[in-house]
DNA sequence: ATCCATCTTCAAGTGAATTGCAAATAGAGT
DNA sequence: ACTCTATTTGCAATTCACTTGAAGATGGAT
């Protein structure tokens, strides 16, 4: 009894998420395993903000015995891919999320609950680019995370 | 032929500092150790961005042979003391830095030469409050990092 | 001068993530 | 379908920044 692994990825969303790895495994002489292919699937499941750890535990409790190299090593080729970008927090850990292309976020971090909101704010994006211009340099990227208490974890 | 140590303090803008450091440190029960010192004043002579391992460097060029775990515990007694900020960057490395009170700034780093330009901007600090106000977060604190080209390694 | 809580040192430990290597496998070529 | 080999996997060992345990040293209160 053969599980189906990769029918799934033509009733998500993700399709063009699948085809951009698809193209980009071709394009550079690298191989679809089973293993690339689940571990993806439940990557995509979990979303957003998926912790390799627990990315790890998910497969296992799901009968997918992988090493967690080789969840590590698969994170890295969608980030190579350009199709996850890597959030590293401040205590050591990180999370991946799907780098949805023409679509740009940033957090709201709840210091009690870990709870994480994501929010867009164009007039911000416009001032960084000012200060860069300002200051000589050209904008690549930014990151800007907000620390506070969640509505749910406010002192009475 | 001793080194005097604590004088220089009185000579360099950060009288406060120390000022504050040993209020800490009689408040707390904590001892003014020869170490210690010299330590924060190395510290405060490499201002800004003190990398752990760095300062360990320079004390080692010094004469000062403490050790590594002796040099973390400061940098964390100063943290604990808010008397200095850390920033973790996302390769795992982090730099210290000087918590001036009353004033705030933002990062702007190259991601070719690695130099870290400091800016200050009220409209994005009003922006991110207003945007914490909208999902009902309290809003604790931030993190914003500008990444880009500095003006001497911009590409021709 | 005594005393003891705090410190320093050095080595060992931590935890997320990476890497080396032998065995397995995808998939191109025949 | 079978071969061939570059790529991949699994597992253990390793790395890297940082922390911690423990035993002897020291600041500073009395
Ligand atoms: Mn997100
Ligand atoms: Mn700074
Ligand atoms: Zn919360
Ligand atoms: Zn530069």
């Amino acid at each position: 009894m053969n599980k189906k692994v990769q029918s799934n990825s033509d009733e998500t969303p993700y399709k063009w998420f699948w085809r951009a790895l698809d193209d980009y495994l071709v394009k550079n002489s690298l191989k679809q395993t089973k293993q690339r292919k689940v571990i993806v699937q439940e990557f995509l499941a979990m979303n957003p903000h998926v912790d390799a750890e627990q990315l790890f535990e998910r497969l296992r409790k799901m009968g997918y015995y992988f090493g967690l190299a080789t969840v590590y090593r698969t994170l890295n080729l969608l980030k190579d891919a350009n199709l996850v970008d890597q959030l590293a927090f401040s205590d050591g850990r990180s999370v991946f999320e799907v780098n949805t292309p023409d679509s740009h976020h940033d957090h709201l971090i709840c210091t009690h609950c870990r709870k994480v909101v994501e929010f867009e704010n164009e007039e911000i994006e416009k001032l960084q680019l000012k200060v860069a211009q300002h200051y000589g340099f050209s904008l690549e990227s930014h990151r800007l995370d907000l620390f506070g208490r969640c509505p749910d974890c406010m002192p009475v």
